[in-house]
DNA sequence: AATATTATGTTAGCTTTTCTAACGTGAAAT
DNA sequence: ATTTCACGTTAGAAAAGCTAACATAATATT
């Protein structure tokens, strides 16, 4: 839980968009979770709902395993890459935003629909497939 | 159709996320595509799927209507929006990527895990919700 | 070589989520 | 006084997801 990392963590996609968007079939998604290389959220019914964080992670583990590494291995290294990501804030704390502030947020650029200001955007790995 | 507006039409949400985002029902949703304010896209089983842009667009519903505008209204509005930002591509025509290509494409950069390249990265509105 | 482990596939039975269709409703317009 | 509008609510059906269990081809271990 640290610095601005906090959209990326919501939980949005169902298993069954994550399966098209990684390219995995459900039984290794879940897989890959009951080895505790992933934590996706669940909904009140206990469906699974992942973030754009457990995609990326979901890529990574797809592209380790693609070079021979097992869980064991995959697991430390996963561990590592959070390392390196945690604590290394340079970046500034922002304030996080509730979704009712959000939402009042977007509403109130909406309105001038054409020029979308490009304000304090940073974008990452998976971003990519949107837009 | 035109330039770079790609990603952002992916079907991506289930109507029970896009509630949360948008802060809707799934009546409110529904009544909206009947009345052809939206058309998300639908998976073979028959459950719609929403893209970004049709989240962007149900916020402004959103909003039109707490402007005490109707669905008339609101549908000659979007209409309007939608021509605005339709042909004035003053943007370059990016070639579309395939989701294999845009795979190989991630899997490339990320195993290089904390410098996250920064590249041709455009954000808008919705995008927001994420990071 | 025989056996065990890994990373999946497959199937079954069950629960949650979403769907359409229909009827109900308060506020506003006519 | 009635319609119309923008929803709420409910019912019944179907899709999508869940866990648990057994099956299996490769690979590793003994």
């Amino acid at each position: 839980m640290g610095g601005s990392e906090i959209r990326r963590t919501m939980p949005l996609f169902p298993i069954g968009i994550v399966m098209q968007l990684a390219d995995l079939t459900a039984r290794q998604i879940r897989y890959y979770e009951e080895h505790e290389l992933i934590s996706p959220a669940r909904t009140e019914g206990n469906r699974r709902l992942f973030s754009l964080n457990d995609i990326d992670r979901l890529l990574e583990i797809k592209d380790l395993l693609e070079q021979g590494i097992n869980m064991a291995g995959i697991k430390k290294i996963l561990a590592v890459n959070h390392m390196e990501s945690a604590d290394s804030d340079l970046v500034a704390k922002k304030p996080e935003l509730s979704d009712e502030q959000l939402r009042t947020l977007l509403k109130k650029e909406m309105l001038s629909p054409g020029k979308i200001s490009r304000s304090s955007l940073r974008a990452g790995d998976l971003s990519r497939f949107f837009r």
